[in-house]
DNA sequence: CGAATTCATTAGTCAAAGCTAATAATAATT
DNA sequence: AATTATTATTAGCTTTGACTAATGAATTCG
């Protein structure tokens, strides 16, 4: 069985895979707020037990039991966000730190039953996917915004990364899960995207943003 | 703040005191699975933090500041399970594993918010009061059915440990919170009692059992 | 009462998971 | 290409919380 402290590293290493592709030490470190040097020795034993493939100075990489492991603790966080606001009325500025301590509590029936009682929900407020029961995470055929073409209206479907500070972004600029958007334009110049949604008219969203946004094509 | 590791000696330091009065070594080492020198070692610490009394080869005994603490610990515990089992609707066999994990959380939101959904309860399905939030626990005079008198008449109102073969002991015999119980005769050679009760007459009960349920008198 | 038994403590070791300081490898810049 | 900067690793130390083996108190029993 993996400590509190294994599975945490296994839960940062998938999340930054996930919004940067590559994972390296200095990455890692910044995440779990600890020093280099810790981080390179846990690899090292995370390594041996065949959770990361690890080779000195190059990337860091899950291996499929890691993901799976790692999956399943992100499952298990995101049940946890949904049934503290969905079933508990607590607020979503709260619940991100109880899901980060209720995520390693051992108990399988306590997780299915909160599956149950959300209804198996498969995705989750942020629209991104909770992990099955075997850790396996299914992303539907999603596009990122910034990989559309001007004249596509398309609709939001999920934000890779959730950080509160993205989040403010989006509520200050309207933008919700479902909503519908029209791509006006594409600036060559540093890809940054002219678009229609709403009320709005003519909105400029960064490319660094539009990478983060996930949407579905109308058609 | 504690760790999880102080947080258990506190609640077991608690427990044991509440079943037994005294707390010695041996006892807390069996409790919590460990061997007695860690115990030892651990209590001098717990002393240095004012948590309990300790003097070499005296009986262990928490200090109002380790009452208070552990006080909290139980009453997060006791919410747990009633949540688990009322809002939930996990089975009572499974709560109390589960529970154990998340009275260590830490956010008194996540915990008031419980105590709002289940309308603030004053006590457990086995009567046991729920410490109040300053960790202050309130027993209601309730009397050992080891006390009792032959001829009086009482209502059984908590069960003070719960360990599962105690209850599966009450649940063989038809016994259950809120029953009344005439007393018929006490039998002075081993203080076992004889009862009658529901369809039951002339049961006999054993002075341990009876130092374990607590009832109220009829008045 | 003295011997045996039980209970508790001391001393010393170990693993997990963190740290700092020093060093080595890779990448970037001039 | 050489230097500098960044990134990663090694070596060695620390704390927490466990353990075993040996020893010292307290209690019980013949």
């Amino acid at each position: 069985m993996n400590s509190l402290t294994e599975e945490n590293y296994l839960k940062a290493l998938f999340n930054i895979a996930n919004i940067a592709g590559e994972v390296n030490v200095t990455e890692l470190s910044k995440n779990l707020d600890l020093k280099m040097p810790t981080v390179t020795s846990m690899v090292k034993k995370l390594a041996e037990k065949k959770l990361v493939h690890y080779e000195s100075y190059k990337p860091l990489r899950l291996t499929e039991k890691g993901k799976r492991e790692a999956g399943l603790i992100i499952r298990k966080h995101r049940l946890t966000e949904m049934f503290l606001v969905d079933k508990m009325k607590l607020g979503w500025e709260d619940v991100h730190d109880i899901a980060e301590q209720i995520e390693h509590i051992k108990s399988p029936v306590f997780f299915e039953k909160m599956d149950e009682l959300l209804g198996y929900p498969k995705v989750d407020p942020h629209g991104s996917p909770i992990p099955d029961k075997n850790g396996k995470v299914v992303w539907k055929d999603y596009n990122k915004l910034s990989d559309c073409n001007a004249g596509e209206t398309v609709k939001l479907a999920a934000v890779i990364n959730t950080s509160s500070e993205f989040l403010k972004f989006l509520n200050a600029r309207e933008m919700h899960l479902g909503l519908r958007i029209k791509i006006k334009a594409i600036e060559p110049f540093d890809k940054s995207i002219v678009i229609n949604y709403g009320k709005r008219h003519a909105e400029t969203l960064s490319n660094v943003a539009c990478e983060r946004l996930l949407v579905e094509k109308e058609g």
